[in-house]
DNA sequence: TCAGAGTTTTCGGCTATCCTAAAATCACCG
DNA sequence: CGGTGATTTTAGGATAGCCGAAAACTCTGA
């Protein structure tokens, strides 16, 4: 009753209802890559199984049983993810494939076996939080960088890690968590950003910028400087 | 079309092979715990992938297709082990059981990885040779120890790695790959050897030494001390 | 308030893998 | 040669996931 499947449900589940409120099937079926009717299905079975309660047309909420299994699965995740990165010198863009296929197979033992020898880490390669063994999480306040205004300055605290071609691309730039960026202008009608990081300037469009969160909002010296 | 089972199924065929001559179904489903009539459906799926041949109530055996995807698994399994026991310290005893998750959703980039960092290593923690990057590998020319005749020596090369029980035995008495044996005595009717292992002397049942592998056979001097 | 448009669910069907039980085949022995 | 026990295959069914398309529902704007 703890198949791939199920676990890989309870998993996006959890991470689509970061942003507060019920989760729709048709946004677990984007992210799952399936069909909505098949959503459908699974809800019903995991709702069966009391790892979510479901109000048809309306959508999904975990349950706590369910809020349990999504964080171990999401620990397996951050865990290896880590470790390949750490131990393994695997590149920075391709934890995030290898350790999907792995958090599944992973035992408690060889799990514990990991945390020690990386030391108890607290976060992933991408800055995401790794649930403690006893699957406490704190979800950081940060806030999306494409959310700044010019002139603000904050720290990275975590990239998005599904799309490896986009971590390629903030990995050039140097958006990776614990740098700086100052935001130096942001153009209207959702246009880009331009941004200065570790002495560099680069552009980068909204719709990257919103899988960039940042922390540790500051106001900078910009306006100052434009001043006549 | 190359999912886990037909993965595990051309492996233990493989496996069961090296014996020589073909594989029946239900030894295929003894060692697959599944039922026989399981075995021949999925036996008649392979052989349509021409993955192996069979003819019906006789047996069953490998194309070359087949084979090579079964050294591929194998080559996974092994470095897996070795990985899990050197880099890891994963019990010798517990290697095996982790393997078997792992080594079908281990990539050819990973697969790499633990070689290099493994230093190329050519044999599994319980003696078994790791085929190589293009998939050759020697079987060794070992005999069971069980067939073995009192004051032989010989030196241990491979033990069995299915049962963990059994190998947490073998860890007792000393009997892993390197370690020097010298039989004893060799009771009648199947009955137990005694072994002198590194020094220490142990009784072992038949069924247990079938399941260790010796090489580089030699006469001992037992006789002589026998002798008045 | 009610007609699309968009979303969600239902429905029938598919594949992979497994099981049990009955039928077919084989192998051996008197 | 034929019967009997063991092995193997066939047959019918189950479960887990998936899909596409039709039906049901919700929401919004005039």
């Amino acid at each position: 009753m703890r198949t791939q499947a199920v676990e890989d449900y309870l998993k996006v589940i959890y991470d689509l209802s970061r942003g507060g409120g019920p989760v729709t099937t048709s946004s677990i079926a984007v992210r799952l890559s399936v069909a909505p009717g098949t959503v459908t299905g699974m809800v019903k079975k995991l709702s069966a199984l009391k790892l979510l309660s479901h109000e048809s047309y309306r959508g999904v909420m975990l349950t706590e049983a369910g809020r349990r299994i999504a964080l171990e699965v999401i620990r397996h995740h951050r865990l290896v993810e880590r470790y390949l990165f750490e131990a393994m010198d695997v590149p920075w863009d391709r934890v995030h494939a290898e350790a999907e296929k792995w958090e599944h197979v992973l035992s408690e033992e060889l799990e514990d076996r990991m945390d020690e020898i990386l030391g108890n880490p607290t976060t992933d390669p991408h800055g995401s939080p790794i649930p403690t063994r006893d699957l406490e999480v704190e979800e950081s306040e940060s806030e999306a960088l494409a959310s700044l205004a010019a002139g603000q300055r904050a720290t990275v605290s975590e990239v998005g890690d599904e799309d490896s071609a986009m971590l390629r691309y903030f990995a050039e730039l140097g958006l990776f968590p614990e740098a700086g960026v100052e935001v130096l202008s942001v153009a209207p009608f959702n246009g880009p950003m331009t941004l200065r990081v570790s002495g560099e300037e680069c552009a980068i469009g909204r719709q990257a910028a919103e899988h960039v969160y940042v922390t540790d909002i500051r106001e900078g010296e910009v306006e100052d400087e434009l001043a006549p």
